[in-house]
DNA sequence: TGTACATCAGTGAACGCGCGTTCACTGATGTAC
DNA sequence: TGTACATCAGTGAACGCGCGTTCACTGATGTAC
């Protein structure tokens, strides 16, 4: 064996750090192969060395966007007060550095159209990342006395990632910004987050 | 002059109303000028005939676009009674019929990923659609009572547009059919909206 | 310890395909006589 | 009214480019002796 045991795995978990990045900024369809592989500092030639196809890499990378989200959304589980957690939460999803730094963020609001559009494959990898994010959220809810926690949680989600994907979208940043703020006042307000 | 003066109109309009639900359908990278000039029964060759480059169609698609959804929200202001109005556009707008007609449907949670992406023509004109559906629901919401009706039908379309969204994301059709459930719920709930 | 060998991650040229765009040509039909 | 002509929407072949994929090759380094 040429080189160490990890050196392969770390080349390919840095190929799909970049991916994930790349396609949260520009879309499935606009990454390049050849792009990814030079941003992880090599050439586009060994790609298929670590993947059957830019489709399964597109696949993976989904993982990779979700464990970042997870990451994120650690602090809901973590805070002792659901409330607090919730109002953090709610406050990191609509904010302007999230709704202005794609490819960081939560990637339901980028790619939800096109991954409506795309394989059975990335579509259920896409569906447990909006499940386990909606199941946080849900036992947020449950400890601060919401009836349906889960169903409440997924409409809560759905509000959150409308929000962002349209504040993106339009072009005028005050219409822009009213999108995040009209958003953010609805859930403070009906879940009583304020002052949390 | 050979053919009718409308002649060429006609034609254009056709593969306007083509691409615009080839937009929808596969996503605006997704389409190309031959298979729309095809299903405008035509060759690719005589697109230049009429657009002055895939892009400029594009820009232009989006306003037959959000024309065919400004038709579905008429319904909205030309109600007598404005809870019914709402109800009917929400039984709509999250309805299984409106998730998988995505080339029919209202172009916001299709798109709205893929002009976060593109230029400033088009996320202008995507920005007066979304501004122009937000007024019709601020009507309708401020004559049953609502506090501040523009904030609230902001976050009504932002949950709406990301419940679509999602629901058509996932790839498991319960999980899909219970956050469109979970948002209509919400709704109708929090707007009286029930038996309607 | 030093040296030869084997491995295989990574290189870079090449291929094929799809697609946007161009262009010389066609042929249906409105107009002029 | 009928006929020749001019126009131009539409045709279809061709071109160039980007990109996914393949493949023969390289060279750094772990292992064996």
């Amino acid at each position: 064996m040429r080189y160490s045991i990890r050196h392969k795995a770390e080349t390919r978990q840095r190929v799909l750090e970049e991916a994930a990045q790349e396609i949260r900024s520009k879309g499935p369809d606009g990454v390049a192969v050849a792009g990814v592989m030079a941003r992880a500092g090599l050439t586009h030639g060994g790609f298929y060395a670590h993947f059957d196809s830019k489709e399964a890499m597109i696949a993976e990378a989904i993982g990779t966007m979700f464990d970042d989200a997870r990451g994120r959304s650690d602090a809901i589980e973590q805070t002792a007060d659901p409330r607090a957690a919730l109002r953090s939460y709610v406050d990191f999803y609509l904010s302007h550095a999230h709704r202005d730094r794609r490819d960081r963020g939560c990637p339901l609001p980028s790619l939800s159209g096109d991954f409506a559009r795309s394989g059975a494959a990335q579509r259920e990898r896409f569906g447990e990342g909006v499940e386990a994010l909606t199941a946080r959220l849900a036992k947020a809810l449950g400890a601060i006395g919401a009836s349906d926690p889960h169903g409440e949680a997924s409409a809560m989600l759905a509000q959150m990632v409308g929000a962002v994907a349209l504040a993106r979208a339009v072009a005028d940043p005050i219409q822009s910004d009213a999108i995040l703020a009209d958003a953010h006042a609805g859930l403070v307000r009906r879940y009583r987050l304020g002052d949390a």
